[in-house]
DNA sequence: TTGAAAGCGCTAACAC
DNA sequence: GTGTTAGCGCTTTCAA
């Protein structure tokens, strides 16, 4: 139990807070109440003469006045703050969704509070709690676990959650509202792709971690292979490894290099490799390279998401678009809607689009 | 003026704070006074008896009673939260750092505040001003601007300042800490590298922006250099463009991929390119391959930084590491330190570290 | 060793 | 249309 820690304190006052001018200062200077003031502050101008209206306003900005947050929220119990909890900032598909969020917030006026849970569910339970009891009521969950019942309390209690690059599963708490990709879909685009450059054997390379996008997109995937004729079991998968259990930024593509080796190495190697996401498959590519093969030409590698390296990596990736932004904004706008709706809209689902790049190319003939 | 913008309210009372269980509550419940229990909460232990304090902590825990931040914010004025001001977190360079101050501030119970300023100098500032009047008193700033004189007032009322990835300048406000690499050697660790690579002709590429690294990582390598007597007019640079001025997360790459794409085309082309960052370094090799070379044979190319990204490149990116963990936690602890010290420690330097990996090798015989 | 009470800046009844 | 005022949850003198 420590929750102290301080400032080292300065020379002012007891409550030395900066360009310290209150309400009470911009009432008694425009010659009105603290009410009209407040009043003004919080757009209900129609309470007032225009006139006094104006003399408040031209007070504030000659004061430098900026209403207090801590105040506000003490007595509103409504901080302009949300929670953003994500497994690591570091990683950059992350790193592209805080950005969005944060950008969405700002427009109205909401500032963001980082969270990074480095893929630790205790950590990442703490965080929810502790923003919780910071008052805070609105929270952008990224969690890596598949069950999100730990918070349906804190969601009957009226937090407002949602849940980022997830759908919705049937245990799901009433009043989760989940924004995620249709995997699905995006993963059958991809199929189709390899499929059409010629591509058979073909393999699937994932950790079991994010199960539920690995289950989403493998069965999308799947579903157009077999439409061409593949059956479900010549479909290379990769069985796991230790990698697995401890994720972080790197861990991912390091998953896809150790698991490419092990497959290029074994009986009848696949001509292409999709994997569940852009970094592994920027591991895969290396794998493939460090095989002394290349990549898009010997082998085709495909992934997931659309990360800004994706385009700048070397080849470029043939991946499936997330449109990041629009979901940040759309996740965000979640936040603020009632829910004590129907219930209905309880999934938010986007249409990702197949990026083909330099990584994936015809079959060797 | 526009401030407002609640939740969607939701049928509780006027306070609708959620797990409302305040200060009050655990005192009566434990049968003490309230200074007792905020006693403590501030580790002030020693002003009660060992069974009143066993009393009340087990009553905070029955209760399951968090304290909350903004009143106690409003109390003392002085917020559990710091803020971050980044160009973007969409930048994995960027990214990286927030993720590292978090995991700092966290350690301390503290929360980030995080703002992206799109490397825009307006809206940098309004950010400092809009976390300033949250009552927020510490601020990593990783700002694009040159100057800070901007932000002096701010510092003069107290507020604690650390410009992140910029060393001290003259005219830098009193107050003002640095936390920084140190280029100048960093640059010259690798200038020393590539000559040790054979390379005689050797550019360096990046923007006009982030100048002061910029100037300084071109000081250092020059140095290596004219040791090794290559003449300062002997570097090939190069002279900028329009994609300079507007910066993004891809920008950077795009600007390495443009200039060398320039420089390669040139008469007596270099065999080596020192990039400002690894972000420019990884557009500079996609040029040398599209102008259908290879890097680390017929070019070699470097980077600086060490971004996660760079060991994943390919070819894996030989480039200059920096301490990023340490900075970063560095940074949060200058957050503490007292400004009214003697104006001495203003600046604190990292020692860099080279990487050597596969995008640079010996000079094509 | 513990408690009573004032007050941080703001909002929203409610009174005028 | 405008003012008065209670009180959000907490910390911190000051008194007991």
């Amino acid at each position: 139990m420590h929750w102290q820690m301080g400032w080292i304190s300065n020379r002012r006052g007891p409550h030395p807070h900066m360009a310290g001018v209150t309400i009470l200062d911009v009432a008694r200077a425009a010659g009105v109440s603290t009410s009209t003031v407040s009043n003004l502050l919080n757009g209900r101008t129609e309470r007032m003469l225009p006139e006094t209206r104006q003399r408040v306003e031209s007070t504030i900005r000659k004061l430098g006045y900026r209403p207090n947050r801590a105040a506000r929220q003490l007595r509103t119990g409504k901080p302009q703050v949300i929670g953003l909890v994500v497994p690591s900032v570091g990683n950059p598909y992350w790193g592209a969704l805080a950005r969005h969020v944060e950008a969405a917030a700002l427009t109205q006026g909401f500032h963001v509070l980082l969270c990074n849970s480095e893929r630790d569910p205790g950590r990442e339970r703490q965080y929810v709690d502790e923003l919780v009891s910071d008052g805070i009521r609105g929270i952008v969950l990224c969690s890596s676990l598949p069950s999100l019942e730990h918070v349906s309390s804190l969601l009957e209690d009226g937090l407002r959650l949602v849940a980022f690059d997830r759908t919705a599963q049937a245990t799901d708490p009433v009043g989760l509202i989940n924004v995620s990709v249709d995997n699905t879909i995006g993963a059958e685009l991809m199929g189709e792709h390899l499929v059409s450059l010629g591509h058979r054997r073909i393999a699937f390379v994932s950790g079991a971690i994010r199960s539920i996008n690995r289950t989403e997109r493998f069965e999308g995937f799947l579903r157009a292979l077999e439409r061409a004729g593949i059956a479900r079991q010549d479909v290379v998968t990769w069985p796991g490894s230790s990698v697995d259990s401890q994720f972080g930024d790197v861990e991912a593509a390091e998953l896809g290099r150790v698991a490419t080796t092990e497959l290029l190495a074994g009986p009848n190697p696949p001509t292409a490799i999709f994997a569940v996401n852009d970094m592994t498959a920027i591991g895969v590519c290396r794998a493939v390279r460090d095989a002394g093969l290349e990549v898009g030409q010997d082998v085709s590698v495909a992934g997931f998401d659309d990360i800004v390296l994706a385009e700048l990596y070397s080849p470029a990736l043939t991946t499936v678009r997330q449109p990041m932004k629009e979901m940040a904004a759309a996740a965000f706008r979640a936040l603020h809607t009632p829910q004590d709706d129907d219930g209905s809209g309880t999934s938010l689902l986007f249409r990702p689009e197949l990026v083909v790049r330099d990584s994936t190319g015809p079959v060797a003939g």
